[in-house]
DNA sequence: CTGCACCTATGAACCGGTTCAGAGTTCGCT
DNA sequence: AGCGAACTCTGAACCGGTTCATAGGTGCAG
């Protein structure tokens, strides 16, 4: 699931509509029994004895009961919700992340309710207050912002689970994966094939793992005794999206003409690309450009996308794992994964004629 | 958000906390007003004087104060809920369309929550038993079913919305594309290119709009005065993902070689192009291939990928207006967008040595 | 100074599924 | 038949924010 938030939702129409919707009552009514024993076999049905079950499934078909959610959390403190806060839904990457979740929590009967930050700090704030709001058991959050006031989502039932955080958070697990090395390994590739002019269109410093690829690049080009003023060109786009990482590279080019484009996501380098291509430039021959995440359809992308892989399924199946084990809830486990470098079509030696 | 659904939540540990959560009551009792005040404080701010308003609101963030939606929602009968469905939320071109209604909801206090059937016609109905049961207060559905019991759903305070659901639906407000005419566009182009063999790599006949895409294709070839057993050969798979693309054109390979591939959708057309690349296929020299949607990375690919457009995002604007408007709610509303065929270099003349 | 209209604040009742202590049954065994 | 353990079933109390009829307060006109 996705969520978004607004502001009034109480212009609703006045409803004369008198007709209540059936609850544990009208079904035990109808199936003469009380209406604990309703309660006992929708939760418990092993602790009723099955002639009496199979009359009160058979008035609350008959009466389309369907039980309210909230009436049921309200009393047990439990939802049977998991809150998911990622970057981008709409990024394969996190989707994913999301399916590996969804797999592990498949068979217990958890509710998955998913927000994008897009990031955007004020959006955090509001997705992780609504998803307290409707008392979510568990939250699995990648950080878009150093979370101050955890408090309030800390005590979740199963616990919290932190994507990505750069910073160790105080409360839940953690599960993160190696940015600085992976970044290093990306612009290590490039300097290697004799790139000494290279942008790098990364996400908002406030983001734990643009900061951390970063430090990634700034370390690799160190370590190959160069200077990152010499080098390296930073642009900032707010959210890692095609839509942007075009724009970016368009208007780039007015100012710069790098022989290398490294992009912190896919998706940017996808932007970067057709930017590149309707420029008339031709990859890798005229520019490299490298992305991150290997998200599945870079490969179908010609040039084929050299790029940087993240074991984004395995995320979400490690942190669905934590919330199930307890992990989550006790807090101090910490996973560390580590990406690779897949190097395609889109890398190449640098242009004799740069700089 | 994101939904999936399982079997058993009951393992919770003991929780002998007694740490109480902080409740109207509380607030209150410290702001020395009476809890129906509180109340008022958050759901109609302007009906309390300032001053003491301002004194609630001390109290709230001093005993950080976090309301709880299901005891709310249990009086009020509102949720604030939005419920979405849809086949795919991985899939660009839903993730597109969820842009879209976010758009609209974004300032009104609404909360998606998206669930994904991945063309499970049971997975719609445990999403759509689940959400009722959160007490949504509207649906927005791209049914994958036929949905034989709307009733429970079709009360919705909102109202509902089905998105291209090919039978009109008897409840609530509807948006189509025009699928028939869609399809019909992309085989009578390569018709015109001179294919006489045709894959049809379609997803299940249970989904409406891929009964009308089929529709649309026989339609196009019976008006070019051929034979639809002559010509194509259908091919299905279950869920419309690039990964199934790939294994069915793996697949098909073995047994035909047509000229001309055509996917319902982009992502499996994106499957389908790696599988012939990986074959040393060149397209469209040797095989053309056409797919649907023009989801975004399509533009980037090498060959580019002819296929036909939906205004994504504007369904979705749309379908969110409905909602608002209370046409969702008073039923009756009936919208139906046109596609257009994009072509692009995935297609060419057939070559002469085909049948 | 009284009357009346309007604005605020009050708190008991309520929404509907779950809990749990206790009553009622069933059944095996002596 | 007699007895206790084990199993079923019962229903009042409860979770916590919202509703709404009512009471209290303020200000202005008569």
């Amino acid at each position: 699931m996705v969520l978004a938030t607004g502001a009034d939702p109480s212009d609703a129409t006045k409803d004369s509509d008198v007709r209540r919707t059936v609850g544990v009552r009208d079904v035990a009514k109808r199936a003469q029994v009380s209406l604990g024993t309703v309660s006992n076999v929708i939760n418990t049905p092993d602790s009723v004895r099955p002639r009496t079950r199979a009359r009160v499934e058979k008035a609350m078909s008959e009466l389309g009961f369907v039980g309210s959610r909230a009436a049921g959390q309200l009393r047990s403190r439990k939802s049977g919700l998991v809150g998911v806060v990622l970057p981008d839904v709409g990024n394969p990457y996190w989707a994913d992340v999301l399916r590996g979740v969804e797999s592990v929590l498949e068979r217990q009967d958890l509710t998955l309710v998913v927000g994008s930050t897009h990031q955007d700090p004020s959006r955090q704030s509001r997705l992780l207050r609504a998803l307290t709001q409707q008392g979510v058991d568990g939250l699995l959050v990648a950080p878009i912002d150093k979370l101050r006031s955890w408090e309030p989502f800390g005590d979740r039932r199963l616990g919290v689970v932190a994507l990505e955080s750069g910073a160790e958070p105080d409360v839940g697990s953690s599960i993160s994966l190696d940015n600085v090395g992976g970044a290093r390994q990306a612009i290590t590739h490039l300097l290697e094939l004799g790139h000494r002019s290279v942008v790098f269109i990364n996400g908002p410093r406030s983001v734990p793992w643009c900061v951390e690829r970063r430090e990634g690049v700034l370390a690799g080009i160190q370590a190959a005794g160069l200077k990152a003023s010499e080098v390296l060109i930073e642009v900032e786009v707010a959210d890692l999206t095609s839509a942007n990482g075009l724009t970016a590279t368009d208007n780039l080019w007015g100012v710069y003409q790098p022989t290398a484009v490294m992009c912190a996501n896919d998706l940017v380098a996808l932007g970067a690309l057709l930017s590149l291509q309707r420029r008339g430039l031709r990859v890798p021959e005229d520019v490299s450009l490298i992305g991150y995440d290997d998200v599945e359809f870079v490969e179908a992308l010609r040039p084929s996308l050299t790029t940087v892989r993240q074991p984004s399924f395995e995320v979400g199946v490690i942190a669905g794992q934590m919330l199930l084990s307890g992990a989550a809830r006790d807090g101090g486990e910490r996973e560390l994964l580590t990406p690779s470098l897949i190097v395609r079509q889109s890398t190449g030696p640098a242009p004799r004629a740069s700089m």
